[in-house]
DNA sequence: GTCTATATGTAGATAGAC
DNA sequence: GTCTATCTACATATAGAC
């Protein structure tokens, strides 16, 4: 029983950590708030990650870097670029429904402290060495016009990504409900490829 | 002597405060911290603004709802799509590039309090409507494929806003340097427009 | 492994002299 | 208007019983 009650302890804990820091952040985040929400005590909470810092590692470890690196991940083994774009949006919209904190969450924590999650970012280096490749090819073949393939990158993760972090300015903005909101999300897998296809294509 | 010291004192305040607080968002900016880069001390601070609070509401509405204003009203008076287009975006990256840390500070306040925020917001309420109608009238004149006018506004302020949000990864990950960065935002007043209407033009 | 109680540090805020 | 010194509150972290 004890080795169950561990295991289910810590994971309780990490779920909880996850959600409060992605709510408020690594500053605004508070081990009571985290220990209320595992349904523990805070000591108990030091003596499974000694301290704030080593549960924030921990969420991160373990949540974040994993999510991230699954959305890099959908790019490999593709072998034409709009194939690759329609991969990675789903899969990056998709990991965002999971998690809708996680990228205010994530830029947050990268404007605070760019070089603790350098190992984070550098997961994503090998995919984004596929990503130009298949851009290359494809401005060879003459399926695309002329674009700098960084811009492009850019401009794909910011309309996956977006949409997460300004969500309450979009809701207010254009008055929807949060299921409405959830709605948009789900066809914006079908037509942020479109947008972006129908951009680039020669 | 006194009036100017006076003024002196409170707008210097005021842009230590903005700095700090979006640098660290508004659990993370320390009091000592703002009066250090004001070159006073937290007495005084207190004294130009009662608490935490109001120095923060005092930073939001002279700095971050001007500016956001600013950015809407560069669509008034627009009588076509592409060019309101094109003003919004260089007014959103002129506005931004002055104050990098900006969307990040928005996104997060928005995300802690949706509710306090809402007179900032409905700011921009004016000129979303003149936006719809733009769109519309593109659409009746079969300027532009059908395309959902709300979703096309979210794409355009997230290729605006994004690349500050995400701007360590960027940097990082396309190991690029911070005048590297500066040259590609600027290209971007151009070429997010263009990326843009290729994507829209029938 | 989990708790209660407590120590320690620090941030926000005030009092009061000048 | 500006300072030094201080109070108070609270968050992190530890000690020690069970």
């Amino acid at each position: 029983m004890s080795a169950v009650k561990e295991e289910g302890t810590e994971h309780r804990i990490l779920e909880a950590a996850q959600r409060v820091f992605t709510r408020k952040g690594m500053a605004g985040a508070r081990m009571q708030e985290v220990a209320d929400e595992a349904g523990i005590n805070k000591a108990l909470l030091h003596y499974y990650f000694r301290d704030k810092q080593r549960l924030f590692e921990g969420v991160f470890k373990g949540g974040a870097e994993k999510q991230f690196g699954c959305i890099w991940d959908s790019l490999k083994g593709r072998e034409h670029l709009f194939e690759a774009i329609e991969a990675f949006v789903a899969a990056y919209i998709d990991r965002m429904v999971e998690n809708p904190q996680l990228p205010l969450f994530i830029a947050n924590e990268l404007n605070r402290d760019p070089e603790g999650l350098r190992a984070f970012i550098d997961r994503g280096m090998e995919s984004r060495q596929l990503f130009l490749k298949l851009v290359a090819d494809a401005r060879e073949r003459g399926e695309i016009i002329d674009i700098d393939p960084r811009e492009l990158l850019v401009n794909i993760m910011a309309m996956c990504a977006h949409p997460f972090i300004a969500r309450p300015m979009i809701t207010h903005i254009h008055g929807i409900t949060d299921e409405a909101f959830r709605r948009m999300i789900i066809k914006r897998r079908k037509t942020v490829p479109e947008f972006i296809i129908r951009s680039i294509r020669a």
